[in-house]
DNA sequence: TCTTGTTGGATTGTCGACAACCTGCTTGTC
DNA sequence: GACAAGCAGGTTGTCGACAATCCAACAAGA
């Protein structure tokens, strides 16, 4: 028996590249909403043939990032002030399980991880990336998601977390002075390694109605111009 | 203005089709969990090129009922006996969440409609079909989905449903009797037309851990088994 | 006997070409 | 000038063939 337990290799097949390429373009606003993706031109950007291309965006079009119209065309989805609303609201009721399944089930490697990335959080907000700020942040916020131990939930979570993700990079390329608040997080982390979980719980939904004040008032701002 | 509003016509792609087919195959029980998906075969058999039905199941992968290996195969997902118990728990706490937010939007059509799906399940139950049981009975408890106008919330709640159809049907080809009992939705149907939301949302618990108790032992069996 | 290398068959991943389809423009008619 | 028919260009959907990979069976050596 070997000491070491290798993780599965990466597995290399141009399809999976092409899904993290044009979901981290989407992500990131690279691609905007409502544009529209021409197969043959990314396919000869990206040195592929269409099939696996088309794969790769009919798994994106699942995962919601994407709209498909038949002999129409792939669009990025087109983002409503109510969707932004409606993710946000299903977030609260989410994190509130997530906090209660993890509770019981945090140890030391969860108060270190919790750190880590709280770290890594503070130094992209050092750095001012907002984009690797917004990455950071919903990985802190991930933590208790993959410590409840419910695969559905986290899966539900990662979905809507690309969503979410995608609606926070488009807030901040319209007010594109970024300006990320300092440090919201450091209640938030020390909760979660206090004694008191409906404090924790509580704290988070304020939490996030604070991270989501301003994307909030975007929201409603897009909503009176429709 | 015309009077009429026309439903989009069906859009006739082989790729729709096939994830149809397939998803229907899946659900039902024809495809066993952890079966493998020849694709050569099953393109043959459908008369359809292997292009459409590899997007096709690209979709059902992100679905969540098929999960696919790099040049080993794609397969029906293996249902584990924790993969029910987390789908139940999570459901639980959105069915809560739907009840409320479509508490304040009944109306006569909500009630109408209530009616007549608990017809269908009822329909459903008398002619013994009881894969149109589990079909109708889904179908019922979505509606409170329908009427909460959370499209992120209705979504996760399909993605949902996909798996607990697939856990029932596989329950009910486990102990082949199926036995559906006369009329669980009664109180669910009367409590839902009421004017107490939270005992509706009561309710919707424990009938949810009704419906879900012959499942959940059985899940407990395979527990045991593994 | 166990391990390691090889080989053949089967299956998945990828490619380039063709068919179906939509869109906008042109043309012809009134 | 308005409008319908039809043509042309471009894009998506689908096909059949080829390349890359995996797996099981077998052979060879320690």
């Amino acid at each position: 028996m070997s000491k070491l337990d290798f993780s599965p290799i990466a597995d290399t097949t141009r399809r999976a590249e092409i899904v993290a390429l044009l979901r981290r373009a989407i992500l990131t606003g690279q691609l905007e909403p409502g544009q529209k993706l021409n197969e043959l031109r990314i396919s000869e950007q990206m040195r592929v043939s269409r099939a696996p291309l088309r794969e790769a965006m009919r798994e994106l079009v699942q995962e919601g990032i994407l709209t498909s119209i038949p002999y129409a065309g792939t669009f990025v989805v087109d983002v409503a002030a109510k969707d932004i609303v409606d993710a946000y609201s299903l977030n609260k009721v989410l994190d509130d399980f997530a906090i209660e399944l993890a509770w019981p089930q945090r140890d030391q490697r969860f108060f270190d991880e919790l750190d880590r990335r709280h770290e890594a959080v503070k130094q992209a907000t050092r750095a001012l990336d907002t984009t690797r700020q917004i990455e950071t942040a919903l990985q802190l916020h991930g933590l208790v998601y993959e410590w409840a131990d419910n695969s559905v939930l986290l899966e539900t979570w990662q979905r809507l977390t690309s969503r979410l993700q995608m609606y926070f990079a488009l807030h901040q390329r319209a007010r594109n002075e970024p300006v990320p608040a300092e440090d919201l997080h450091e209640t938030y982390v020390a909760l979660l390694k206090g004694t008191d979980m409906r404090a924790a719980q509580r704290h988070a939904r304020e939490h996030i109605d604070n991270d989501f004040e301003a994307l909030l008032a975007y929201a409603r701002s897009l909503e009176k111009r429709a």
